[in-house]
DNA sequence: GACACCCATCGATGAACATCGATGGGTTAT
DNA sequence: ATAACCCATCGATGTTCATCGATGGGTGTC
């Protein structure tokens, strides 16, 4: 117990310089993950980035087990979130991922789903 | 008004076929997603991405304008999550991103950092 | 030993969210 | 026109979450 080279330092912040990082991207970035952070809303942008084919909510309903009302509402967040783009068909709205999707966030979701 | 070829089903899930994606990827997917769906958490985690060196919870506090009960509630989530290790080195604990980290998680973590 | 300090945990409070039932607009078939 | 059907919105409810103050365990310093 003759040496010790520990930083012992006692006051707030001393110890390291902390990068902080710039708020509007953790804002930006943390609202998109919030909208991903569902297992729900997961499985249905999972569903549209592999069918490439636009897909009715009449057959989530069906295949996820929920009441239309609930798969409404969370295709409303995957929109304000502008995940996805929504299409009229005859009798059936139909959704399929944002075309106009950005660079990065197409990446990020290429690295989620596999 | 005389020929139309749309679609005109009337039953549910008749429309297309749904690929329901494997429910376990999407419960532990969405659990990383509500680790980093938080401004302050994809904060840390992006300043200890970038620092690769450990940084003590002081400086959170200090950079961030949080409490330290609040910086420490949400690191135990991040710890929870498996994104980071703590080391208490004399007086402070540090963090650091997770060594063994599964590369795919690592690949999300660039692609949302930068 | 006595004190100062860092950090994790607990309890409480207020906000946000997921889910559902009910309602209403809009469209197609009879 | 009437009925049937899809879908979005609204209200309500129970749950989860973020934040803080207070407490307590460790660990150095005097």
């Amino acid at each position: 117990m003759a040496v010790k080279a520990l930083p012992v330092l006692r006051e707030r912040g001393a110890c390291c310089d902390l990068p902080l990082v710039k708020q509007s991207w953790a804002n930006e970035t943390s609202d998109l993950m919030k909208s991903l952070a569902d297992p729900t809303r997961l499985t249905m942008v999972a569903s549209l980035w592999k069918s490439k084919e636009p897909i009715c909510i009449c057959d989530f309903t069906a295949g996820l087990g929920l009441s239309q009302p609930t798969i409404s509402h969370h295709m409303a967040k995957l929109k304000a979130a502008g995940l996805v783009d929504s299409e009229k068909r005859g009798i059936w709205t139909y959704y399929s991922l944002r075309h106009k999707l950005a660079p990065s966030t197409r990446r990020i979701l290429a690295q989620l789903i596999h």
